[in-house]
DNA sequence: GAAAATATAAACAGCTTACTCACATTTAAC
DNA sequence: GTTAAATGTGAGTAAGCTGTTTATATTTTC
């Protein structure tokens, strides 16, 4: 089997140039986002989603140049915004219990819009030429925001990346199960998270 | 719209009676988890089952009634495995700490041969009737060691059942981001992971 | 050796899908 | 006001895939 070759892929067909038309594709975009979130991988479909942006098909296609080009574009942009709430949580210096607060905060309102949009990314839709890199770019940086964090507020440095990753891995757990249940705004399940961050980073309840 | 009415559904068209009709049926099963772990339910065919089962695509129709079925049967065959974990790593009295390591190893077993299997089937597959109440039942005892186990280690009994939740999703949220990179057996993991559920039940980094 | 159980795979009808194209409408430039 | 570019339309298409049936072949049981 020789080296898979990658396709031109090119990230958009034409340009908008009036506002109208950067309206349509933003329309399409969040449609899109939408339709994902919905239905899935296997119902997200782009005469679905044109209908649903209230945009003829033709549309579509004229500035994306096919399916994979319009999921790379609602990834990239659900994306940029999660890092953008880590960021922001991880930004200054603060208590511990401060930064889990804001961390939860910012996390659930990132994912109340769209609610298992964030998983349906990250599982089910593929990730052909193209976007595997921002993808693996985007777990980096991800991932280096909550190793910051971590190395912030715990003693030792051992095991520092596995713990980031297992703390990013069970943030996304309860939030993405919550989303399920429509459960996403509930007080306590945010003050329960919280306290599950706090007592992970503090961990007291183990003796290493 | 009136009230969705329950189709008839029968569970098997016709019961295994000789071995190797036996043999067949647990083939399509086994394969039918493969092919749904591995290609998420987009990818899941009956035919695809079928040929990945070495079995014709008749074969699978003389047992199961529709697509369906299987798929109930193959959540079946899943979640009673993983009931029995939890139910062995909470049935006697032991120290957090055993609790712990033990839930742990189990769960990773669990999820070590179809590593995607348990989101898809949670996510992704439909539970179009029959498989509802299975999936709702499931749950509800899912649920109901998890909120044991919190109970026994936590003094309040303040949020029992949210903080059941919390931790279940959570050790659900790593597990899956684990078996996603391959990473399920990987030793610092599964100390973090027990790490984070003995902190979060002990419960010192938080005051309420 | 007959009847029941089990296995086979070609065939099909229907549906969905991604995507194109020829044309209509709107905006901007002069 | 005229023109050319930008934008929007949606019926149409061709291909693929799906779940399921059926008529036939093989194996087991008694």
């Amino acid at each position: 089997m020789s080296t898979r070759i990658a396709k031109p892929a090119p990230r958009m067909r034409k340009e908008p140039r009036q506002a109208r038309s950067v309206a349509t594709v933003e329309a399409i975009i969040e449609a899109g986002a939408r339709v994902l979130s919905e239905t899935g991988w296997a119902g997200f479909s782009t005469n679905k989603v044109a209908e649903a942006a209230g945009v003829s098909i033709g549309s579509l296609y004229q500035y994306f140049p096919d399916k994979l080009a319009l999921v790379d574009a609602i990834r990239r942009r659900h994306f940029d915004r999660v890092l953008s709430v880590i960021r922001e949580a991880a930004a200054e210096e603060k208590p511990l219990r401060h930064f889990a607060r804001e961390l939860v905060r910012g996390m659930i309102a990132a994912h109340s819009i769209h609610p298992t949009l964030h998983q349906v990314l990250l599982d089910e839709a593929p990730g052909d030429r193209g976007s595997r890199a921002a993808h693996a770019s985007f777990q980096a940086r991800y991932l280096e925001h909550y190793t910051a964090a971590v190395a912030q507020y715990r003693r030792h440095r051992k095991d520092t990346e596995t713990m980031a990753r297992v703390l990013s891995s069970a943030i996304e757990g309860v939030i993405h199960n919550a989303a399920r249940r429509n459960m996403l705004d509930a007080p306590e399940l945010q003050k329960q998270l919280g306290e599950l961050i706090c007592a992970y980073l503090t961990g007291q309840g183990a003796r290493v």
